[in-house]
DNA sequence: AACCGCTATGTTAGCGTTTGCAGGCTGGGG
DNA sequence: CCCCAGCCTGCAAACGCTAACATAGCGGTT
């Protein structure tokens, strides 16, 4: 039926192990004999069976990503930088989704990745879930995008310095009373929204402006929070006239709401987000762009020197944020 | 090291075979001895290896996506819907991109498939290529997301009433002179986009309107060629007062080409996307929705219909796309 | 000439399950 | 009281490969 290993050796005339050596690029290897089994190998269309080679080898030769979404911008674009490196490498990649509430216990998807997956690369808020904790435990191989923890390889923007950027931005435009558009009202913390608004702060106190919690409200990091939020700033009695939005989808709900207001961003109001999301071109908004496929990319890369070297130190690198200039930006009226 | 099911089989005073049955509830086990053995697993915090359970059993437990893209919308969404589906039923999700460009033959796709997957989930345009082909030849379990291919499941929607229900919206606002942004100039034929433009022409020739190649132009199906396409319309001596694009993004590229002449949709021009792209809302543009997400669900549902009956009769499903009507889209002038 | 080290190859024992077959036990019918 | 069917369970042979160990051959040293 399907033809293995054995059916290669004797075809060539060698052993098993001799095929196994020759396919696998192993040294020890007459060059001759090597090309002849390539050959024979070819001929007979023989595929290696990977559950075999796992089985005796002890490597799976796949990866598993988890992430708390696949579907928005930011874990699909991540996923395309992680999924090219892995292809590249030759190395399945299994896909995961975990809720992104803060888990009390491990989810199922810790015990889902042992003896499947030789690591797992893990996407965005996750990196302080209680599968990533149970992961560490056990000394499973990891890597961490976007977040960061102790021990482990991360990649991530630098967050605080990405939201000064954005404000400073604003304040350069010479704007007093600027908004901020942030998380979730009263959930979990999350580190990169704790950054952003400190970067946030920062920027106001070293340009003297006062910090008025009243113009910082939460906008759940979804266009439709995000446009509530702007309505809520509109409402004041002293609204805000620059906003910086902790995500470009809150930005876009943002912009919306200032046109059922009949106003326009960068016209009655400056408006700033966060992320580089790919339609903010279109919308003109600009924004603090993070490199989100190539956080992807890295990431891959520092699971796959995990894998090589498991003992190896945990590097912690961080991927530059540019702020893009677009016409939702300008001064005061 | 790791816990094997001998460990539970000699914790629990039974053979391995027993283990193995009861663990997985197959029949013939005594209830009792079931439930001993599954206290003792659980303490155990056992784990069956999926690897040596492949190998053993035949099954993988893993399916493969293979997709043009990743982190395009449509790709991102409809892979969501059936990681659920696979999530659900415990089954590994393996991705794989392949470039969208023709394939003269099968790149290394459908070798990298064979025994590492049950089944292969196709997802758009790849319906048709050559690695399809091969696997088809192998009768390896498909089923297809958004292409259709004789004797093989699918499920897509109806593209050419679809680009009806576009058209006619136009039409019976009173439009009479309707362009169309399609796809790649002289690449080759795709089918979802051939029906759309179909369904345009035939809603144009049943309203007794002149179907001028003139007001068709190529827009590449990326934002870009979207607002290079509109350029070139507006640049006509008598330019269109309505126009259907075949995806929302080059909708949404034509929207800024309107914006830059210093126009709107639905103000100076009426415009109709294609897709329900998650931004249409937002953009507040008309257009023909399709459920991306149960596309891909479904699809995955269908594959798993196929791994349990691999024999049984491919069937190809429809799913229904609505009308969204928003500002985009207003009689003309 | 005996020996040594090195390389190329073969042998074989697993890797952790599943599964067909066989055996043992129980209970009911003859 | 025997027999047989039916359950439950155990035994052991795969599944296809890897890797540690063994072996053979070959030239070069001493």
């Amino acid at each position: 039926m399907t033809i293995t290993i054995r059916d290669v050796a004797r075809e060539a005339g060698v052993s098993t192990a001799t095929v196994s050596r020759a396919l696998r690029g192993l040294g020890n290897v007459d060059p001759v004999t090597r090309e002849h089994i390539r050959r024979v190998a070819d001929r007979l269309d023989y595929v290696i069976s990977p559950t075999a080679s796992r089985l005796a080898g002890g490597r799976t030769g796949a990866v598993a990503v988890i992430s708390p979404h696949i579907s928005k911008w930011y874990f699909a674009t991540a996923l395309a930088g992680v999924e090219r490196v892995m292809r590249e490498s030759d190395i399945d990649l299994l896909v995961h989704t975990v809720g992104d509430a803060p888990h009390p216990q491990p989810t199922l998807a810790e015990r889902r990745m042992r003896s499947r997956v030789d690591g797992v690369l893990v996407l965005g808020t996750l990196g302080d879930s209680a599968d990533v904790s149970a992961l560490m435990e056990r000394m499973f191989p990891l890597a961490l995008v976007g977040t960061r923890r102790d021990g482990v390889s991360s990649v991530a923007i630098d967050d605080v310095e990405g939201a000064r950027m954005g404000t400073q931005h604003l304040v350069n435009l010479g704007h007093r009373r600027i908004g901020l558009i942030g998380g979730r009202p009263g959930n979990a913390p999350f580190q990169p929204e704790e950054d952003r608004r400190a970067g946030f702060t920062e920027v106001l106190e070293a340009a003297g402006l006062c910090v008025d919690l009243r113009l910082q409200v939460p906008g759940n990091f979804t266009t439709a929070g995000g446009e509530d939020a702007m309505n809520t700033l509109l409402a004041q009695s002293a609204p805000p006239t620059a906003v910086f939005a902790l995500s470009d989808e809150m930005a876009y709900g943002a912009m919306r709401a200032l046109r059922r207001h009949g106003m326009r961003a960068g016209h009655d109001l400056a408006l700033v987000g966060f992320d580089g999301h790919d339609m903010a071109d279109l919308m003109e908004l600009t924004t603090v762009s993070q490199p989100v496929e190539d956080l992807g990319e890295q990431g891959a890369r520092n699971l796959l020197s995990v894998l090589a070297d498991p003992d190896g130190v945990g590097v912690e690198r961080t991927l530059p944020t540019t702020l893009q200039v677009r016409a939702s930006s300008a001064p005061p009226r």
